[in-house]
DNA sequence: GCCGTTCTGTAACAAAGTTACTGAACTCGG
DNA sequence: CCGAGTTCAGTAACTTTGTTACAGAACGGC
C-alpha cells in the first residue's frame, strides 16, 4: 500500500486498529481506489475477486428487475464492509446485485486470497468481518418486511428525514430518484409528496425537497 | 453423540463427509434433537447458542410484524443450514426472526463455542459454512425483488406448484397458510384462488388446493 | 431565444391490501 | 347423531399502491 494509502488510512483510527490487530501482511496486500460520483464499484453477474471497505463517501447498493424496475438494498459509508462483496468472497458466487457510488468514494480493495488468510489467522479481523455479516443479514431481513409490510407513505418520510438530518431542511433528490431508493414508480412518489406538500408539511422544487414541518414527517414516519 | 445419532448421520454421505473433515471433536460435540411439528426452533429476540443443521424434515422461518402479518423468509430441509443461525452466531446477536418446524424435524445442534473453533481450525467445515451464508444472503435478496417487483398471482403459482410437484396435484394448505408463506392478506389469496378455479387451473376443497392445469400454472409463474 | 432533455403533474385504470361481515365445513362432547 | 364452538372460505366496499399514457414546466447548451 502506497505511502499516500496510509496517510488516508491515519483518518479512520477505527480501522486503523482493526488493520493493525490483521498484521502488517494485510496492509501491504490493500489497495486504495477512488471512485467518481456515478461510476459503479461492481456490476451485477460479475465475479468477485476482492473484500471491499469503505474510507469515505457514499456507496448505494441496489437491484435491478428484469423490467429494469430498482430498489435500493442498502447504503455503505465510511469504515462499513460491503456485506455483498464479504458473503460473495466467502461463498466464491458472482455478484447478485451492483454498487453505485453516490458521491466521490474512496475504499480499500484486498484481494481474495489476502482477506481469506486474514480471516483464517486474525480473530479480531474475522470478528469484524462476522459482525458486519450479521448487520448486513439483519438489515435484509429488516427491508423484506419493511417492503411486505410498511407504508409507502412512511417509508417516503423516513427517508426525506435521513437525507435531510444530516445538516439542513433542504434535500437534493429527485422523485425517481426516491422512487428508486424505495422499490416503487416515480409517479407513486410524486402523488404522495404532493400531498405532503398539500398538508403543508413540505416545499417541492425541481430536484429538490423542502422540509417545513419535521414533526409531522417524524410523526407519519412512524405512524400506521 | 450418542451411537443413535451417528447411526442418523450416515443416512447423510454429505454430511457425514464434511464432519470427518470437521474432525471427530467436533462430532461428539454436537447433540441430537427432534421437533414436533408446530414448535419451534427458536423465536425473535432469543440469543442463539448454537449451530442448526437440519437432518430431516422441514423448517419454515419466519418475520412477524407489529401487526401480526407474518412472511416466510426461507425453509430448511434435510442437509441445510440455519444461515440466519449461523450469522447470529458469528455477529453475537439475538435471533431477528422465528424458526417453526412444519414438519417432524430431526436436527443437529453445535454448541457456540465448539462451532467457532470448528470455523477457525477446519478449512473444509469453513468452505460449508460461507457457502451456505451466501445461499442465504442470495435468497433473502431474491425474497426482496420477488416482494418488490413480483406480482402476487405469479407468486401464489409458484408456491402452489413448489408445493404440489413433490408428488401428486393435491396440496393440503389453507389459504391462510398460503398468505402467510407470501406476507399478504389471506382475503387476497381467496381471491386470486377463486380466479384460478374459474379459469379451471385449480380446484378448491376446505384445507386444499387442487391442481388441474399445470401448463396455465406454470405460464402465469413466469409471466409478468 | 430556441431546442432538446430532464423533471414533475395528473388522470384513469388495474392490482393488492384492509375492513367487515357471512356462511360453510369440520370437530368434539354428550 | 346432534348441537355448539371453532376453523376455514367467500365476498363486498373501500383504500392504497402500481401502471399506462400523456402534458407541460424547468433547465442547459448553443
Amino acid at each position: 500500500m502506497s505511502s499516500k494509502g496510509r496517510d488516508f488510512l491515519k483518518k479512520y483510527p477505527a480501522l486503523q486498529d482493526l488493520f493493525k490487530l490483521a498484521g502488517t501482511k494485510l496492509a501491504d496486500a490493500m489497495r486504495l481506489i477512488t471512485v467518481q460520483p456515478g461510476m459503479s464499484l461492481y456490476q451485477h453477474g460479475q465475479a468477485c475477486e476482492n473484500y471491499l471497505l469503505i474510507l469515505s463517501g457514499s456507496v448505494r447498493v441496489q437491484k435491478l428487475s428484469e423490467k429494469g424496475q430498482v430498489i435500493t438494498l442498502y447504503h455503505l459509508v465510511a469504515g462499513r464492509a460491503c456485506e455483498l462483496t464479504t458473503t460473495c468472497l466467502l461463498g466464491g458466487k458472482n455478484y447478485p446485485a451492483e454498487a453505485v457510488a453516490e458521491t466521490e468514494v474512496n475504499a480499500i480493495l484486498i484481494p481474495k486470497a489476502d482477506f481469506q488468510e486474514a480471516l483464517a489467522t486474525a480473530p479480531d479481523f474475522r470478528n469484524f468481518v462476522f459482525s458486519s455479516i450479521d448487520k448486513g443479514m439483519n438489515d435484509l431481513i429488516g427491508l423484506v418486511e419493511d417492503v411486505s409490510f410498511g407504508r409507502m407513505d412512511n417509508r417516503l418520510a423516513r427517508r426525506l428525514l435521513q437525507l435531510a438530518d444530516v445538516s439542513h431542511p433542504i434535500v437534493d433528490v429527485t422523485h425517481q430518484e426516491l422512487a428508486d431508493e424505495l422499490g416503487t414508480a416515480r409517479e407513486v412518489i410524486s402523488r404522495l409528496l404532493k400531498g405532503f406538500e398539500r398538508h403543508g408539511w413540505v416545499r417541492l422544487h425541481r430536484g429538490r425537497v423542502e422540509i417545513v414541518d419535521w414533526k409531522r414527517l417524524r410523526d407519519l414516519e412512524h405512524s400506521m
